[in-house]
DNA sequence: TTGATATAGTTAGCTAACTAACTATTAAGC
DNA sequence: GCTTAATAGTTAGTTAGCTAACTATATCAA
C-alpha cells in the first residue's frame, strides 16, 4: 500500500481542483488521510508482531484457527478468509509448520484435502501475542470515544458501499 | 497490508475478550474495519491506475512532481515524500523514464545530484488519469456527507495521535 | 590541503505477495 | 464404467517493496 508521507495541503488540493474540475476536495482529503492512517497502523502492527517473531499473514492464520471450535481448518478456507491466494497460504503454512505452530494432518476421506490444526505451541504463541497486541490497540484507541467509534464504523460502511461505484463508474 | 476477508463477528470478539481480558472490543472492531476498508480502497485505486498503465508508486511520483512549481524535484526528496526508500525510488524513476513520463537531468552545481522533471508526456498522463480517479473517488464518497467527512478526519487524527502509544506501550 | 565524514544515487540480494501451471484426487455426465 | 470437468494443494517464476553495501562527489576540520 502507498505510503503517502507528504499529503497535499489545502492549497495543493485547490490547485489540482482548478485543473481537474471533477475533483471533490473533501472526498480526496478524507480518502488520503484514511489510507495514510491505515498504512501507519499496519506498520505499527507489523512492529508489534515482529517482536514475537510473527508477521501479519502468519498471525492472522493462527487467529483464524483459534476461532474454530476444534482449532482446525483447511488451506483453501484459510486462504479465502485471510484474503490471500492458495499459493501464498502454502508458504505461510510452511513457515508456521516449521516453527511448530500448526500441524498438517492428511484427510483419509478426501485424500486431496489437508487439515490444518493449531498446535499447543501455536496456542501458546497467541497467548503471548494477543494480550500485547490488545493492550497496544486499547492504548492507541483510548482517545476515540464510543460515539466516535460508532460513527467511524458507520462512515466506513458507507465508503465500503461506495467502492462499487469506484470500480464500475465510467470516466467522466 | 493484511487483507482480512473474514472479520470477526461479535461472538468471536467476545470469545477472544473472555480469554484475553485486556481486549477492548469496540477498539478492535474499529481497527479491523479501518484496515479492511483501506485495503479495499487501495486495491480499487490500483485497478483504476492500472487501466492507465500506472501503479500507485509511479502515479504518486508524477503527482509529487506536478505539485512543484517547476515540475522538478530530486530522487531523495521524492523518496521521502512518497514514503519509499531511495532504492525503490530509483526503480520507480527507471520505469517512468523508460516510458518518457519523467526525465533525469544532471545537476552541474552538485554532480551527485539529479533533477527529475515531469515531461509533457508525464503531464499528459496525469491529465488522463486524474479526472478518471477524481470522478471515481467522488462517486465512492458520495454517500458520506460533509459532516461525516469532518468527523472521519478528526477521528483519524485521534487514532494517529494514539499510534505513539501503540508503538511504545510496554506489555500489559 | 588533505584525510575523515556525510550525502546522492545506484546496485545486489532478500522477502512476501501474486498468477499460471502442474499433480493428485474426486465428482459428474453420457 | 469411462471420460471429462472440478477441486485441493504445491511449485515455478514474476513483481514491487526492502536493507545493506557500493561509487562518486562534496564538506569539514586539523
Amino acid at each position: 500500500m502507498l505510503q503517502l508521507r507528504d499529503l497535499p495541503s489545502v492549497e495543493v488540493l485547490k490547485k489540482f481542483a482548478a485543473r481537474y474540475p471533477v475533483a471533490d476536495v473533501t472526498a480526496i482529503s478524507s480518502f488520503l488521510h484514511l489510507l495514510r492512517v491505515a498504512s501507519d497502523l499496519s506498520i505499527a502492527l507489523d512492529a508489534c508482531l515482529s517482536r514475537h517473531g510473527l508477521l501479519q499473514g502468519r498471525w492472522w492464520v493462527l487467529i483464524l484457527l483459534m476461532r474454530e471450535g476444534n482449532k482446525t481448518s483447511t488451506p483453501s478456507l484459510l486462504a479465502e478468509k485471510a484474503g490471500v491466494s492458495r499459493a501464498t497460504m502454502t508458504g505461510l503454512l510452511d513457515g508456521l509448520e516449521r516453527d511448530g505452530l500448526v500441524a498438517r494432518v492428511f484427510d483419509d476421506e478426501d485424500r486431496r484435502r489437508l487439515s490444518i490444526r493449531l498446535t499447543d505451541a501455536g496456542q501458546q504463541k497467541l497467548d503471548d501475542v494477543m494480550p500485547d497486541y490488545y493492550a497496544r490497540l486499547r492504548a492507541c484507541m483510548a482517545g476515540v470515544d464510543e460515539n466516535a467509534r460508532q460513527q467511524l464504523e458507520a462512515t466506513l460502511m458507507n465508503i465500503n458501499a461506495g467502492l462499487v461505484a469506484f470500480n464500475t463508474e465510467v470516466r467522466s
